[in-house]
DNA sequence: TGTACATCAGTGAACGCGCGTTCACTGATGTAC
DNA sequence: TGTACATCAGTGAACGCGCGTTCACTGATGTAC
């Protein structure tokens, strides 16, 4: 029972692979526990039955530890919202809405810690790693999507001061899409990170008796104020 | 050249009360550069030039320390939005709507990180000491007053359940406000201090150059969306 | 007004703790010939 | 296939640090008579 024959050097290099996830998955366990700020190089390696320095080999500082958790919690947003998005029906423009709300808030629920890690209070000494959020890149399309499908997005007259100031996102959103539409979009935005946020954090206890219901019914008001539902006449 | 005669035990008790001020004031300004889970008594201490063990004839812990500074920075929030509504007219609904929001990004904008302990990330063991929020009464007040001065807030059909899970603020926005102004009202408070927090905490990075310009359109599509503008026909 | 006593603010040493990071090392696993 | 050497993972001790909190104390300030 010999091992299959292996190209060199890739069977220590899928257990250091191993290894390195073992320890940045310890680190998500322990932002549960002790936050970002406590985060603890020799509480993970005591987590992975590792002495302390022996960490070093994988993750050249606590910092580092912390800069990657925060980016694969950002990429996982993005593919959960994406995963729920394509769940719908491509021409359904207020089901895909749905979905990427919806889709947003469940992985909220699953990963609190790690939205904290990006919608919560920055972490001192860190920066947001990307410039773009890649959930936040599902609206833009779908308001395309929604543009080339025919439904009448939002149109109103948008001054120059207004629309100059939305000037680094006119490419996410498209030329065609009217600016009314993309000033709508980022309000849009704003109000799920902003509602998630209220949920987990507790500013909605003694507030809404059901989180889901009203997040529904948020959900449905702010398709109306992006204009999803209105078919061209 | 004698001190005025003052009741016994005032001037002691004057004196322990600055210190005490001291003390928190301090501990406010580390908030800034250490983070709430950073926060040290014995810094503190050094920053009031007192022994460690001194702080705590003022303060019975680090954890109750902070308990004072979220308590504290709730108040302050609260103050300063009633302080900006009531510099406009009482009966000018669309002046008081903007001046609430305005109000409340500026003092987010002059206290970053007392911002962050309201509406960032919990801090782990710490509950929000209130069930309300001062701030966030502005609104449910300005809608009862708008109701009254005639304004024709959204009326739509709301169904059962979701009448039901807006129960617990029901008081506070009365019963002559319709349940679908209540709704939005609701609404309109997430997507202020979302916009609010998106501003502070990096989000809007790349995405919109001036933040005002960006807010004050923000806060127009709100007003809005709750019908402030509507008046009775 | 003067004295004896009680209250209180602030000191300094000590407790036990956990942290990030470095470094010289051991022993196992892989590579080259 | 067999051996000599290089690479690498993990160890354990050590560095210097800051933390929260307790405790016995000193000396100043207030109170009662």
């Amino acid at each position: 029972m010999s091992e299959p024959t292996s190209p060199a050097g890739t069977v220590r290099e899928h257990a250091r692979e191993e290894m390195r996830r073992a320890i940045v998955d310890a680190g998500r366990a322990r932002l549960a526990t002790d936050g970002p700020a406590g985060l603890s190089l020799r509480a993970v390696a005591r987590d992975v039955g590792m002495v302390s320095s022996a960490v070093y080999r994988y993750v050249p500082s606590r910092d580092a530890l912390l800069t990657a958790l925060i980016i694969e919690a950002y990429d996982a947003l993005g593919e959960a919202t994406e995963e729920a998005e394509t769940q719908v029906d491509r021409s359904d423009i207020v089901g895909r809405w749905r979905a990427i709300g919806s889709g947003a808030r469940e992985w909220a629920l699953e990963h609190p810690h790690d939205w904290a890690l990006i919608f919560g209070s920055p972490v001192i000494g860190y920066a947001a790693p990307a410039d773009t959020i890649p959930a936040a890149t599902r609206i833009p399309s779908l308001l395309r999507d929604a543009q080339e499908a025919g439904v009448r997005l939002p149109d109103g007259a948008v001054d120059a001061q207004l629309r100059r100031t939305i000037g680094p996102v006119a490419d996410f959103f498209g030329d065609a899409v009217p600016p009314e539409t993309t000033v709508r979009g980022l309000m849009a935005w704003t109000w799920l990170t902003g509602s998630i946020s209220h949920q987990l954090f507790g500013h909605r206890h003694n507030v809404v008796d059901d989180a889901a219901v009203f997040f529904a019914a948020e959900l449905d008001r702010m398709a109306d104020f992006l204009g999803l539902g209105r078919r061209e006449r």
